[in-house]
DNA sequence: TCTCTGTATTTGTGATCACATTCTCCTTGC
DNA sequence: GCAAGGAGAATGTGATCACAAATACAGAGA
């Protein structure tokens, strides 16, 4: 009747689980749909996806279970993959749940650094060394470096709230935004962007907690808004 | 150069799709965690799933990936299966992240219906049909049929917003949710519960916009509340 | 030039086996 | 009594095959 009895053997492995190849595929499709590497409607399959990341197939079919579950791969009713497409009402749905939970999330990363000088510097710091292979991307016309920085950005500033649950939404409704982004911003190109983070960047370090809430509803609206203007499909 | 054109053999079973068993499984598996009849901690495994169905391992292993992927069950170090444990943390995230949702979700399905008599009427008629099932089941001190029905009452208001992304973020919450709810309502017996219901059917009928979202607010503070209060591991 | 049609290919799904790791439980030794 | 250890069972994962359904494609016919 010994308390919490761990095994010996996990024990000895504390923390580092043995790397599994579906989580590798998983995290790398991941990767490539947040960043919109992806365009909408574009088909996958197991196979091929097993191909081209040199795995067999049954790793690939994990993977598309675990993003087809989080909305960001689509079946048709013949059961066939694809990245999910747009419509005026997903983008308003989208739209609607960032604008609720994201500012939320950069609020809590803002009470968690509050009276901590030193930790609300650091992500001051790291966020700004961001922005600015932001505005590099922006200058250069990189629109894949842009795409990769921008979900840098938020996600490095979400991942200091250090709340899973939310970040875990928010991750699925990004992975249902990357791929309209990317095409959005390749047809108007880089010159129409504006940089919203700066706001952010200043009310973090001013300690406005709501002028950086704000920003971030701002800059999701005006994100977003560009999708539905541009009407990708 | 014809537009659109669909193949043959699926527009003959358009909509229709063949029953396929991993979403048999998952619809069963999900069913049973949200309604509650799964306590946290409670292990899972593929093979017992897939006996328990009468399935081979397959259709078992996706519907857990599914459940996975939306944070319903758990995968420890060791990975091993479980229903979702919970934490202070996590009641608070899930809190927030249902108080901004779930309100949204109700004014978008009292939008839908506004200006539309018939269709409003329909709808809080089917509402205050389930509430009153509630009532009984509160009232004979039934716990399983008290989560199974007050998890229709909510899907049934949010079901008629016709928002499927919102629809399924939340249905991820509540699947994370669904476990601790039942654990705190059979400790703590059905007699402590208040029927928060009926001021949003109230306000729906009345056409208060504003009341309807309160009263939902409240519900989901107050039924969080107790599972914080009940401190289930 | 377009439509139909039959064939070949590709696809998701289910089933089953192998394997290394982890868990369970009972024995052994003190 | 009780901790240590080891044998056996159970587990998630990966690999591979079979199969029905869906798709792609090429050629025939008008």
């Amino acid at each position: 009747m010994s308390p919490a009895k761990k095994p010996v053997a996990a024990q000895k492995r504390a923390g580092r689980r043995a790397p599994v190849v579906h989580e590798e595929v998983y995290a790398r499709l991941r990767r490539a749909i947040i960043d919109g590497q992806l365009e909408p409607g574009r088909a996958l399959s197991v196979r091929m996806l097993a191909a081209q990341f040199s795995v067999s197939a049954m790793p690939a079919r994990e993977a598309i279970r675990r993003l087809v579950a989080l909305g960001a791969l689509e079946m048709t009713a013949t059961r066939r993959i694809m990245i999910a497409r747009m419509t005026p009402d997903r983008i308003d749905e989208l739209t609607e749940a960032r604008t609720l939970l994201e500012p939320r999330l950069a609020a809590r990363a803002f009470d968690r650094t509050e009276g901590r000088r030193r930790a609300r510097a650091a992500l001051v710091s790291r966020l700004s060394a961001i922005d600015k292979r932001l505005d590099e991307a922006i200058a250069d016309g990189d629109v894949a470096a842009y795409s990769k920085t921008n979900s840098d950005f938020h996600f490095t500033l979400y991942e200091a709230a250090k709340a899973p649950v939310l970040l875990g939404v928010v991750e699925s409704l990004w992975l249902q935004t990357g791929p309209f982004m990317r095409v959005v911003v390749s047809r108007l190109g880089t010159s129409t962007l504006v940089d919203q983070h700066k706001e952010a960047i200043d009310a973090l370090e001013a300690g406005d907690r709501e002028k950086l809430q704000t920003a971030l509803r701002l800059d999701i609206i005006e994100g977003m808004q560009r999708i539905g203007d541009a009407d990708p499909r």
